[in-house]
RNA sequence: GACCCUAUGGUCUAGCGGUUAGGACACCUCCCUUUCACGGAGGUAGCCCGGGUUCGAUUCCCGGUAGGGUCGCCA
């Protein structure tokens, strides 16, 4: 039987880290079978449901690259969809919840109460035999036993989570339900619902959760837990992957850069690792500053103006030949985009803000002499290349007897406003002649 | 409270009935260098605890401890 597998998240407004992991595991599989991979909106609590909430999901979902064979294609729960098996939107499908819940009733396997539909569960202990965390026997709790059996139909006439999640998993033909392990005790609710609609279950695998780097669980206020703050701050989706990817799978070979396609050939549920994995911030920088050196100059030039742009700088502006010369003496010289209009702002401004701790340090009674020298000696250079940039400065500091070093960051201070950044040298030449010449004026004169 | 899952450096992990327990991130030192970053060379740091099985346990079993999860007319 054809793979069939499907992430089901709810449309609370945002895209969890782990959500995305699970969808990436799922998709993972089924491209790794050849199988399909549904996106099905569980809009069931109308409070939560709205059109942005759901979009928040595919564009996180289209983000990652992780495309989906069925399921909506916008946000809109009367929308498009592609499949055979829609409506994708839980909302959509009262007609068969209502029958199914019909159909237990008359086999005396549901009853109402108070208005609403129960489920009549079992009281024997249940056997989940879990792809990922192996064979389980969960008896029922205390409080399940004292009362086992469980809601599927409010007295308001919605169904309840346990018994859409069934029927849908059901009708949609879900061969694998692949998700979080805070679903593992929940199980044997599902499994029974399964039993009672006279058809086999789905093979279940239970991935372990995504904590915080403390260890606690990372809910909806922790720092990194919204997919959507990934693209905000400048982070390359094939690094949010790659790095997801080595949360709970390892591809065994000490390797951690791993391509996509890659990871589609060697992946298998049986693999994934049973314990918790807590999130960590630096590793998945590190990937991010792998993937950002190997960036094409269009993709590079288009996220960088992106991250300017977001940070309020009108770099569209400005020459074309400038842009692309400023932009290139940053690369490989920051991790994330939103770093870059800080680490190159100096580019695109007029007045410059120094770094109040390095001016104290670098304009200084001995530095102004020094750069008065080396502003003399510039002014004779035209044009402006790195190369000849850097002899200069070179023999102004020999001409001084300092090293090169101290001319340096005085220098550097001066036109970029700060004790850090692109090659000296080269980011003079973008400059070019006349704006270093001014900033240096403009500099002498704060000493 | 009951039930379930889990346990290799700070973090992610590889691994095994006998290994100098491997890799990566982070951290520290040094080298390279105009700063930063990159790169290169080193370094600190680990099998949760207690029993048992065994000639021998990090590895298998049991117990404890710790962490996580579930027990909703939330999903």
């Amino acid at each position: 039987m054809k793979v069939r597998v499907r992430f089901a998240p709810s449309p609370t407004g945002y895209l969890h880290i782990g959500g995305a992991r699970t969808a990436l595991f799922n998709w993972l599989y089924a491209r790794h079978t050849g199988g399909k991979f549904i996106l099905r909106i569980e809009d069931t609590d109308a409070a939560r449901n709205s059109r942005e909430a759901v979009e928040v999901i595919l564009q996180g979902l289209r983000w990652l690259g992780l495309d989906w064979d069925e399921g909506p294609l916008t946000g809109e729960v009367t929308g498009p969809y592609k499949g055979d098996f829609g409506p994708y939107f839980q909302s959509q499908r009262q007609l068969q919840y209502q029958q199914r819940v019909e159909a237990l009733l008359s086999k005396g396997l549901a009853y109402e109460k108070e208005g609403a539909i129960r489920f009549k569960m079992t009281r024997e202990p249940i056997l989940i035999r879990d792809l990922v965390v192996g064979d389980v026997l969960r008896p029922l709790t205390d409080r399940e036993e004292a009362d086992p059996d469980f809601v599927i139909q409010r007295s308001d006439g919605q169904p309840v989570f346990h018994l859409v999640n069934v029927i849908d998993d059901l009708e949609m033909n879900i061969t694998h339900v692949i998700r979080g392990e805070d679903h593992l005790s929940n199980t044997t609710k599902h499994l029974a619902l399964f039993k009672a609609f006279g058809v086999p279950a789905p093979h279940y695998a239970h991935i372990p959760l995504i904590l915080n780097s403390d260890g606690t669980k990372m809910s909806k206020r922790d720092r990194g837990a919204a997919l959507n703050t990934y693209w905000e701050e400048g982070f390359l989706p094939e690094a949010v992957i790659n790095y997801l990817c080595l949360l709970g799978w390892s591809p065994k070979d000490n390797r951690e850069k791993i391509p996509l396609q890659e990871a589609v050939d060697r992946f298998d549920l049986i693999q994934i690792l049973r314990h918790n994995a807590r999130f960590d911030y630096e590793k998945l920088l590190w990937l991010q500053g792998e993937y950002a050196r190997e960036l094409t100059d269009d993709r590079f030039y288009e996220l960088a103006v992106a991250a300017f742009t977001r940070a309020g700088y009108d770099t569209r502006s400005c020459p074309l030949d400038y842009l692309k010369a400023a932009l290139d003496t940053c690369r490989g010289k920051f991790r994330l985009f939103s770093e870059l209009p800080n680490y190159a702002g100096f580019y695109f401004k007029d007045t410059l803000e120094y770094d109040p701790v390095a001016a104290a340090k670098e304009f200084t009674p001995d530095n102004k002499t020094r750069l008065q020298l080396l502003l003399q000696n510039l002014t004779s250079l035209n044009p402006f290349p790195a190369a000849e940039v850097e002899a200069k400065l070179k023999s102004t500091a020999a001409q001084l007897g300092v090293k090169v070093g101290v001319l340096v960051h005085p220098t550097r201070l001066a036109l970029t406003g700060q004790s850090s950044g692109p090659s000296l040298y080269h980011l003079m030449e973008v400059l070019g002649r006349e704006r270093t010449l001014v900033r240096l004026e403009k500099a002498l004169a704060r000493f």
